[in-house]
This record gives C-alpha cells, sequence and structure tokens, in this order.
DNA sequence: CCTTGCCGATTTTTT
DNA sequence: ATCGGCAAGG
C-alpha cells in the first residue's frame, strides 16, 4: 500500500480527531438542522451560544478584554474550543474587523480547522482572517516587504535537504575538512544563531575562538550564497521578518495597526525569534512604540497565547519552555487562566499521564482531572521482538474492531522514530489493516518529486542556484561536471548568476562545442516554460508541460527500473496536487490595503504550498460514515491530536527514552514530555508496550524496559504479558536456540538499564567472541574506536559479518 | 560524458 | 539495510 501524504486543503472539513467536542455549540434539540444547513454567510450567534457548554476559566478566557493572557492549557482542556470561541467573541461582540486578527497555529492543518470552525460560527467573513503558521505569516510579510533588504519578492524557499547541500558546497569552498566540520554540524549551529536573531556578522562578532570563527565564516558565505540564489532558509524566514520590522518603522506600524488580536498557539514550543515577532507585532514594550516620536503610532494589540509547558517537545530546533514559564514575567501586566479539567481521556489515562510528568523536576504543578470515570485500565505488552510487539497490537486492533468496541479510523501507533513503523507496516499489509503512515520518507522528499519541485522552482525563480543545479543535467542531457565547472567559473568571473551565464555558455572558456549544444537546448527549453510562468499560468499545466517538454516523463517511461513505475504515480499523484492546489477558490479580494493574500493560483503560490506543509497537514481525514485507517505517527506528529485508542510502542530504554538523551537530565525530561503528550493522546484506551529485542542497523539489540514504564502506577495498569513469563516460555518451549539469547543477556541488560551506559567491549584481532544470534565467532578486523568500532567477525557457516559495536550484542570470551 | 561498483554515513524528533 | 556520493571503466 502506498500512501501519498496530500497537503491538506485549506477547506477541507474538521475532523472529529483535533477536538472531542468539535463542537457541540447547537445542542442536541437543533442537531437536526445541523451545522450545514445553516445560511452560509452570517450565522446569527448570541453571546449566549458563544459562552454555552464552556466551564468557568475557558469562559473568562473567551471574554477576556485588554492584557496580555497567558492560557496555560493541560492536555485535552479545550484550548483549540476556547481559541474559536474567542475569535468568534471578538468578531461577533466586540465588533472586531476579521482582518484584524491573527492567529498562528503550529500546522496549517491545524489553521485550516480553526478558520473552518469560526466561519461556522461567524460566516464568510471569517476568510480574512489571517490564521496560519509561523512560518506561512512571515512568507506572506516577506513577499510583500522583502525587497527593502534586496530580495525579490519570488524568493525560494529552501528545505533541509537544500541547506544541506547548499552548506555542502560552501563547507568545500572554505576547504573544511568534512571529518572535523560536517556540514550538519554547521547548519546546526548556524540554525542556532538564527533562532536566536544573531545574523551572521554578529556571530563573526562574537565568536570568540578558531571553532567558532570558522563556523562564523561558514554562516556568512552560506548567507551570501543564500542572498544569490534569491533564497532563504526555514529559519530565515522567522529572524529576517524580525529584522525587517525592527529596521524599518514604517512597516511595522503598518502590521500593528493591521492586527488588533494576536493570538499564538502552542506557545510552549516558540524560539526566541519568533518570541522576538510576537513582541514586534503586539508592541507589548511601551518603550517600542514611542508615541512623542511617532504620532501614528498605535498602541499594543491584545494578545492570547496558549500552551502547556508539559507538552514543550521541541527543544531541539530552538524552542525555548522559557518563553511559556517566564510570560509573567515578560508582560508583567499580564493575566493567567489555568484550565485543568480534561474532556478527552479516562481518569486512568491522565492518572499515569500524571505520574509520568510529574517526575519532572521544576515545573509548575497543575492538577488536571476527568469526571469520565476511571475507565479501562492501561495494557501493557512485553513481545519478543518487534515482530512480535507488531503483531500484538494488529491482533489487538482486530479485536476491538470485531467487537465494534473501535473502528480502524479510531486507532493510532505512536512510535519515537520514523524508522519504525516499518514493522508496522509489515503485519498490517500482511493481515490486510487498512493504515496511514504520517511522516516518515515524505512524499515531497522523494527524489522524483524534488526533482520537479525543483525544475518549478528554477522557473519561477532564476536566480536559485541550487534548484537549477539539480535540474540541469536531469534527465541526462549531456551537461556534465567539466561544462557546469566552466561556466560556473565564468559566471564567477564575470560576476553574472549561473543563469546568464549558461545563456552565454559559449563563451565560457575550455568548454566543449556539444556541451554548448546542449547547454542552449536546455536553455531554450527553460526560457519557453518561463514564460508561462510568467504570464500567470496555472501550476499544474506547468508543472506538467515541465515534466513533458524537459525529457523527464520519457526517460522514467523508457527506463526498465521496476522503481520508475513508481515515479510516474509519484509525479502523476504530484500533478493532481497542483491541479486540487489550482482549482481552489480564490479568496475574494479584500479592501484591506495590508491584504497579502495570493490572488492567482500560479507557480509561485503553488511553490510556497509545498515548501511549507508539515507532516501533520497530512494526517488523514476520518469522515464519520467510513470505517477509516489506522494512522502511524511519530509522537511529535502526535501532538494536538487525540484518538479513542491509542499505542504506545517501544517503550525501552534506547529507544523511547531515545539513546542520545539518557545521559542529559534536561533532555530525559523532555523525553518524558513526550512520553506525557503520548499518553495524553488516548481518549478511552491506551496499550503501552515494548520489545525484549529489535534490530537496528541489521543487528539486533537487547533492550531493557523504558524507565517511563516503570513510572506508571501498578493500579492502573493490566500486563498482558511480562517479561518474566516471555523469558520462561521461551526456556521452556524452545531451550536450544534463544536461550544464549534471553539467559544471559536479560541479567545484564537489567544491570545495565540502571547503568545508562552499554559499554563496548574492547576486541583486538584473534578475540573469540560469542554474538546473541550468530554464535562464537573469531574477530578477523577491528576499525575505529569506542562508539563507532566496527568489528569483523567470521561467524563459520554464518559468514564474516561486520558489526558496528555499540549495538551489537557482542560478548567477549 | 555516462554507467558501474564500492564505500560510507545514516536514525531522533520537524516548521 | 538502504541510499547517496565518489572513483574507475566504456
Amino acid at each position: 500500500m502506498t500512501s501519498f501524504p496530500i497537503p491538506a486543503r485549506s477547506d477541507s472539513a474538521r475532523q472529529s480527531l483535533t477536538d472531542p467536542d468539535a463542537d457541540a455549540l447547537f445542542p442536541a434539540s437543533d442537531a437536526g438542522s445541523d451545522l450545514e444547513e445553516r445560511p452560509r454567510r452570517r450565522p446569527r450567534v448570541t453571546a449566549d451560544q458563544l459562552l454555552e457548554g464552556l466551564n468557568e476559566p475557558q469562559r473568562e478566557a473567551v471574554v477576556h478584554e485588554g492584557a496580555p493572557l497567558l492560557v496555560v492549557a493541560g492536555a485535552g482542556s479545550g484550548k483549540t474550543r476556547v481559541l474559536t470561541r474567542r475569535i468568534a467573541w471578538l468578531i461577533s461582540e466586540r465588533k472586531a474587523h476579521p482582518g484584524s486578527i491573527l492567529a498562528i497555529t503550529f500546522t496549517n492543518k491545524a489553521a485550516a480547522e480553526m478558520r473552518a470552525r469560526v466561519e461556522d460560527l461567524v460566516g464568510g467573513r471569517a476568510k480574512i482572517m489571517w490564521v496560519s503558521t509561523f512560518h506561512s505569516a512571515c512568507v506572506r510579510i516577506l513577499r510583500k516587504e522583502v525587497e527593502r533588504f534586496g530580495y525579490k519578492s519570488g524568493f525560494s524557499i529552501y528545505d533541509a535537504a537544500d541547506q544541506k547541500r547548499l552548506m555542502a558546497l560552501v563547507c568545500k569552498d572554505l576547504e573544511l575538512d568534512p571529518k572535523r566540520y560536517p556540514p550538519n554540524a554547521v547548519l546546526h549551529w548556524v540554525s542556532n544563531h538564527k533562532n536566536d536573531l544573531v545574523d551572521h556578522e554578529s556571530a563573526a562578532a562574537r565568536a570568540d575562538n578558531d571553532l567558532e570563527r570558522t563556523y562564523a565564516e561558514a554562516y556568512s558565505l552560506y548567507q551570501q550564497r543564500l542572498k544569490s540564489a534569491n533564497a532563504m532558509d526555514f529559519d530565515d524566514l522567522i529572524m529576517t521578518t524580525v529584522h525587517l520590522l525592527q529596521a524599518f518603522p514604517d512597516v511595522r506600524e503598518t502590521y500593528r495597526r493591521r492586527f488588533r488580536h494576536v493570538l499564538v498557539d502552542e506557545y510552549q514550543d516558540t524560539n526566541h525569534a519568533q518570541y522576538a515577532l510576537v513582541r514586534e507585532l503586539c508592541a507589548e514594550d511601551p518603550s517600542a512604540y514611542d508615541a512623542g516620536s511617532d504620532p501614528d503610532a498605535v498602541g499594543p494589540a491584545e494578545l492570547m497565547v496558549v500552551g502547556d509547558a508539559d507538552q514543550s517537545i521541541y527543544a531541539f530546533r530552538g524552542a525555548n519552555i522559557r518563553n511559556i514559564l517566564d510570560f509573567e514575567e515578560d508582560f508583567p501586566q499580564s493575566r493567567t487562566i489555568l484550565l485543568e479539567q480534561n474532556y478527552r481521556s479516562t481518569q486512568n489515562i491522565l492518572s499515569a499521564a500524571n505520574a509520568v510528568i510529574s517526575r519532572n523536576q521544576g515545573r509548575k504543578p497543575k492538577n488536571l482531572w476527568s469526571d469520565q470515570g476511571r475507565g479501562e485500565p492501561i495494557v501493557g505488552y512485553v513481545a519478543d521482538d518487534e515482530h512480535d510487539e507488531a503483531r500484538f497490537v494488529a491482533k489487538e486492533i482486530d479485536t476491538l474492531t470485531d467487537a465494534k468496541a473501535a473502528r480502524p479510523g479510531d486507532v493510532a501507533v505512536f512510535y519515537r522514530t520514523n524508522a519504525q513503523s516499518r514493522v508496522f507496516e509489515e503485519v498490517f499489509i500482511r493481515t490486510g489493516m487498512p493504515y496511514k503512515v504520517v511522516g516518515g520518507v515524505r512524499f515531497y522528499e522523494r527524489k522524483e518529486v524534488r526533482d520537479a519541485i525543483a525544475y518549478l522552482r528554477m522557473l519561477a525563480n532564476t536566480d536559485d542556484e541550487i534548484s537549477l543545479r539539480r535540474v540541469v543535467n536531469e534527465p541526462k542531457r549531456g551537461i556534465g561536471d567539466r561544462a557546469i565547472a566552466c561556466v560556473e567559473a565564468m559566471a564567477r568571473r564575470d560576476g553574472t548568476t549561473f543563469f546568464e551565464a549558461l545563456q552565454h555558455a559559449e563563451d565560457a572558456p575550455g568548454i566543449a562545442t556539444r556541451s554548448v549544444t546542449c547547454i542552449a537546448g536546455f536553455v531554450a527549453m527553460v526560457e519557453e516554460l518561463q514564460s508561462m510562468v510568467d504570464a500567470g499560468e496555472r501550476a499544474d499545466v506547468v508543472l506538467e508541460a515541465t515534466l513533458a517538454r524537459s525529457g523527464y516523463l520519457a526517460a522514467l517511461e523508457e527506463s526498465e527500473d521496476p522503481q520508475d513505475e513508481t515515479r510516474l504515480d509519484n509525479l502523476a499523484e504530484l500533478v493532481a496536487v497542483a491541479r486540487e492546489f489550482a482549482d481552489e477558490p480564490v479568496p475574494p479580494p479584500s479592501d484591506d490595503p495590508a491584504d497579502l493574500t495570493p490572488a492567482r493560483p500560479g507557480v509561485p503560490e503553488f511553490l510556497e504550498r509545498v515548501s511549507l506543509v508539515a507532516d501533520s497537514d497530512q494526517i488523514p481525514d476520518q469522515d464519520d460514515e467510513s470505517l477509516g485507517v489506522v494512522t502511524l505517527m511519530t509522537l511529535h506528529t502526535a501532538k494536538g491530536l487525540e484518538f479513542p485508542v491509542v499505542f504506545l510502542t517501544g517503550l525501552e530504554d534506547g529507544v523511547f527514552p531515545h539513546q542520545r538523551s539518557l545521559g542529559d537530565r534536561t533532555e530525559l525530561e523532555e523525553e518524558r514530555r513526550l512520553a506525557y503528550v503520548g499518553l495524553t493522546r488516548a481518549e478511552q484506551r491506551l496499550y503501552v508496550s515494548r520489545a525484549l529485542v529489535r534490530s537496528a542497523w541489521g543487528a539486533p539489540a537487547h533492550n531493557p524496559a523504558s524507565r517511563f514504564l516503570d513510572e506508571l502506577p501498578d493500579e492502573v495498569m493490566d500486563w498482558r504479558r511480562t517479561a518474566a513469563e516471555q523469558s520462561s516460555w521461551n526456556r521452556s518451549v524452545m531451550p536450544q536456540l534463544p536461550t544464549r539469547r534471553f539467559g544471559s543477556a536479560s541479567a545484564k541488560a537489567d544491570a545495565e538499564a540502571r547503568g545508562q551506559k552499554r559499554e563496548v567491549p574492547s576486541l583486538s584481532p584473534g578475540d573469540r567472541v560469542t554474538h546473541d544470534s550468530f554464535g562464537m565467532g573469531t574477530v578477523v578486523a577491528v576499525e575505529g574506536a569506542a562508539d563507532k568500532a566496527v568489528a569483523s567477525i567470521d561467524f563459520g557457516s554464518d559468514g564474516v559479518k561486520r558489526l558496528l559495536l555499540r549495538y551489537a550484542p557482542v560478548e567477549k570470551l
């Protein structure tokens, strides 16, 4: 089963996944005539209706006026509801112009849904609100204003892969040793600085050792290359917007005047740059809008942020949990409202989640409670290995669906890392269970899709050298490295862009005549396609023309490689996505001069949509008629969602919590928050499981129980199968083969569970070893040291294996 | 100039 | 285990 994550359409139906009470505004008596039938244009919603069904703190949050407001919303406490009702309240009761509202959500899907729900309440005028992610909002501002910084409005947006490619080029130019300066590490360093609003000049100025100076140099060159390609990376979108607002008071005033209400969801996951952006837009700091110097200055916008410090799980990408913890100090006049009643889960599930999260130090205590009764116990299962774990999950879903206790669409399977999805897919395919993997090897990351996108990008922005170089010889058209190097040298010499140099490639010194002919053909094709883009042609039409005209389709069709058939399918899918995009109704042009809604569904608009989609934008809509499909995803992607039945899998130290977090308390606490997020996604039934043996990198590894399992209170647990049953079963039924595997290893593993670190055995050629599944062997060679040590071991009939000693269950004899 | 084969890294989580 | 990037051959 192939699954195509398709970007959520902006008008996608609201789904019951995301909010349980979605949305009991019109009570039972009215339910027959239901939402669809109400006149689309101007539903009359009274104040009472807007407040109906809200508890006291929720109601206060909806009607609050004036000072900045922090809503601390525990998991499942109805924060989406509060946000949508508040927005409706602002428009309907407080007569706010919908265009004066800026609501920031975490994903485009959440944004679309919020907009739809507000529309249900107040009608179509809600369309002109800005409801978007930080990144989308910034792009909209930048498209309009960034020329002041010397970028062109059609700038490209580089994703992680583009960034890496560019940084690799930069490192090569600087002749950095990739061992000492891995492009990824440099990128990470750069990203951290951008998230802290440190531009490359300041970074260079504050570098105080050789390592930092080298990084800063790479940052600087990387930034230059971005700019000359007229491109920005994700972090630039935010940082540049903040710098723009700071550098140009008139721009800042335009937006401050426009946005009178700013609402931010998932505030615990904002980074410093996003925090600064909010402050710029709200003018919270009185000194920042000194009325004396600027007579047109406006007062601060009303700010409401919603979040839960216990669900902060993005520190690794720069999120700063202090933003929410320090809100009251940052905004001294602010008010805080706590939402502690949980409407989602049974008490057993909440007790489990509370018990786990309470182990974190220095958190503000919260008392989440539910009046839904204890519910089912939490089911625990210890599997032999990851396949057994997957079989258990599949069988359990089968049992539930047979008993009509759940539909496949009610079920979600969570895991820590994307790689863990495979086993579940295998079992689900075998048993015919309908499923969908969200995230992972994403549609937009497949080679052919990236190639197609690169074509479009290059057409929309010929300065985009990274995209241009990607497609210049794809499919093969006789423009090789040699020719590229000649053209590049000329571009550098003359200070022109790479594309300009291509246009008169015949002048390049040392270039072969044959290459020149090939290049001329390429340039002609690009120029022809460009004229379509310039004419504002629909994205799907341009895409199809590009795939045909470039020979890309033909090359795939002729290919023998069976993989290329899938590639064709994927491209067809991409065209379909583009068509769907181009067919979307264009929002009515607004009278507002600051309105930036893209007007045409052309190539630039399509690229923007494609660049900013998130994993969770691809969660299947489970409409109420169908049985739906089981959803598989990482714990990170699961944030903000909820399901009647949840399987939390791979609860093993080293898997979850992740290996890399084991040595560091703050990282371990983030993992624990992730566990908390996972546990609190469940409404009715929750399963936790682990595998005694899990294969990674081809070698089986023996993992001890996750410490989070120990933190679950006994009284809420129902252990279907424990480690003790497991090993005794193994010993009695299959004594000969796996005893060695479990007999020696489990005692050792338990010891290791406490000691945290698995030590790497030191081996040298000639040593005799045993391996948990290959048996006895002789070391042939050892390369690398410590964590990276790899040994070649001769296992006789099993052959010579190369094993990463950190993971391989090898013992020296 | 393009294909084949080997080596090496990769896996934490994502807008 | 798999994929992508580099070195040698056609």
